[in-house]
RNA sequence: GGCCCGUUGGUCAAGUGGUUAAGACACCGCCCUUUCACGGCGGUAACACGAGUUCGAGUCUCGUACGGGUCACCA
């Protein structure tokens, strides 16, 4: 049975030429992890940093195993980034479908194609247990390897179940290079004779990837390391039917410590965990670019970059061979670099939804304690357990008054408070300047430290050692009557 | 175990034969200050080990150790 080459010709034609073409390819198994999300990254980065086209592509050849819903959070979590694609399922592109069990037929000519070339065969073996779990592969041992074509036709066009195995050369040694990792070469004995077509007829990854990435005319395959080791493989296929190599990019891992992957089942976080931990999208992306590249020369120093920023510099021989561990304590330092450099307008409008799951109080200002808020959190949610006492004062023993610095004790503080409250009740303005100049003027007048006067109040006022803002800021926001009412407790604690 | 890859402070990392071996996080100290922060200044801390090559090695070569990846009809 001839081929009908007119196929692969009109195939070939379609294939985009001489601009740099990048594609991120996940599986729809499951979420977007961090070490994703660095590879679309990078991917992303490539080709815009080069003025090509970013491709998303869905590879769902494995039925097992898709998951319902992953396509979406993939979609939301690249659209949330800024990775925007250029050609992918929902914008379509030249070189549709950009999903690959829409492609089957495909790989199944494409498949046959190289069966005709010699560099793969129709194979009937049932897959045995041993060949399952033992590494250990005999290509001499498959009697399907050296079947006669006829033979194995009969075979298949009796409907005899079957996969269809590449043709590793017997001898020889095959060298691949990749951006990263420089040439690699390795003896083709230590290949095996993969799996392309499996026997439901889809393609394996190792199958898929080569031929969509060519018939996608990509320039560029950015992939984890894992890949590494089958690149040889891939690399013959190319050779098998005559076309170019793409350049390689391997990334090494991101890892959870020294020895474990990020990983769902180690409970990691993935992009989605993070939001909700109250990280800004600009600080993920800003921290997960460093975390295996970083820039060289004189830019060397820089650490701030926007997504716009990245795209400028960013540059394939930055990116680093060894595998890098995510340190949340990093990510929270560009979190909170994120948050101050937020005008307090903006920073309000996020922080309020966190302000009010603590304070409920309509009369409590939250614009006005955002402001004390922004250079005092690294996180979002580290806002509620900070606001809460101006909800409610909460219970607080009287050592709290004691202050080495402030030169303060429960005496002393019972002096400063009596002195304090009728000179706040007596207050025409309660404005935040009129507090402040209320308190200062009360302080000098008793010979005593700012401190020895503010110390007391705001531990009166809010109950609680640490406090975002002072005294006068405390006051400010809960108002004359809850001030005063504070105060008074205070002082009653102190009798 | 075979094959492939990697190894600069606790972490991320710059460095491409000659440097006092950057910078950042974390940690510690000081300053500022109305608490805590922010900010500013400073400090502790690294080239895995052993041989080579070289006038000279973090940079090149080999070996060892340790670590990672892979060896699926999963991706």
């Amino acid at each position: 049975m001839a081929l009908d080459m007119t196929y692969f010709h009109d195939m070939e034609a379609k294939i985009p030429h001489g601009k740099v073409r990048t594609r991120f390819a996940p599986s729809p198994t499951g979420y977007m992890h961090v070490g994703n999300l660095r590879t679309a990254l990078y991917t992303w980065l490539i080709a815009r940093n080069a003025g090509g086209t970013f491709i998303l592509r869905i590879e769902d050849t494995d039925q097992g195993r898709l998951v319902e819903g992953a396509t979406d959070v993939i979609y939301r979590t690249m659209a949330e980034c800024g990775l925007t694609h250029d050609e992918g399922p929902d914008v379509g592109g030249p070189v549709a479908p950009y999903i690959q069990s829409q492609r089957r037929d495909t790989y199944g000519k494409y498949a046959r194609l190289l069966v005709e070339l010699g560099h793969a065969y129709y194979c009937f073996c049932e897959k045995t247990e041993s060949e399952e779990d033992s590494g250990d592969f005999n290509r001499a041992a498959d009697p399907c390897r050296d079947l006669a074509p006829a033979e194995a036709q009969a075979r298949v066009d009796a409907g005899e179940p079957y996969v269809i195995r590449q043709k590793i050369p017997a001898g020889g040694t095959t060298t691949f290079h990749d951006a990263i990792f420089g040439d690699i070469t390795v003896e083709n004995e230590t290949l095996d004779d993969q799996v392309l077509l499996k026997r439901d007829g889809l393609p394996t990854y190792n199958f898929a990837n080569v031929i969509d990435d060519h018939l996608m005319g990509i320039t560029h395959v950015v992939r984890g390391s894992e890949y590494l080791s089958s690149a040889p493989k891939y690399n013959l296929l190319y050779e098998a039917f005559g076309w170019e190599v793409p350049t390689y990019v391997h990334c090494s891992p991101v890892m959870r410590d020294q020895h474990n992957k990020m990983s769902k089942r180690h409970g990691d976080p993935s992009y989605e965990d993070l939001k909700a931990q109250g990280y800004l999208t600009e600080a993920i992306l800003n921290y997960v670019a460093l975390l295996g590249w970083s820039p060289r020369g004189d830019q060397a120093e820089r650490e701030v970059f926007s997504l716009q920023e990245l795209a400028e510099v960013f540059d394939i021989a930055g990116i680093s061979k060894s595998p890098a561990i995510f340190d949340i304590e990093k990510l929270t330092h560009f979190n909170a670099l994120y948050l101050r450099a937020m005008s307090p307008e903006d920073f309000a409008k996020i922080a309020e939804p966190y302000i009010r799951e603590a304070v409920k109080n309509p009369a409590v200002d939250a614009a006005a304690v955002a402001a004390l808020l922004q250079a005092r959190c690294e996180k979002l949610t580290d806002i509620p357990e900070k606001v809460d006492f101006f909800d409610a004062l909460p219970d607080y023993g009287t050592d709290l008054f004691t202050n080495k610095k402030s030169k303060t004790n429960p005496e002393v503080s019972k002096a400063m408070l009596e002195a304090a409250i009728p000179a706040l009740e007596g207050l025409g303005d309660w404005s935040q300047e009129a507090i402040h100049d209320c308190l200062i003027a009360l302080a000098e007048q008793l010979a005593v430290k700012n401190a020895t006067l503010m110390w007391p109040v705001r531990i009166a006022a809010a109950g609680k050692a640490v406090t975002p803002g002072g005294a006068v800021e405390i006051c400010a926001i809960l108002g004359r009557e809850e001030t005063l009412s504070r105060l008074k407790a205070g002082l009653e604690k102190l009798a």
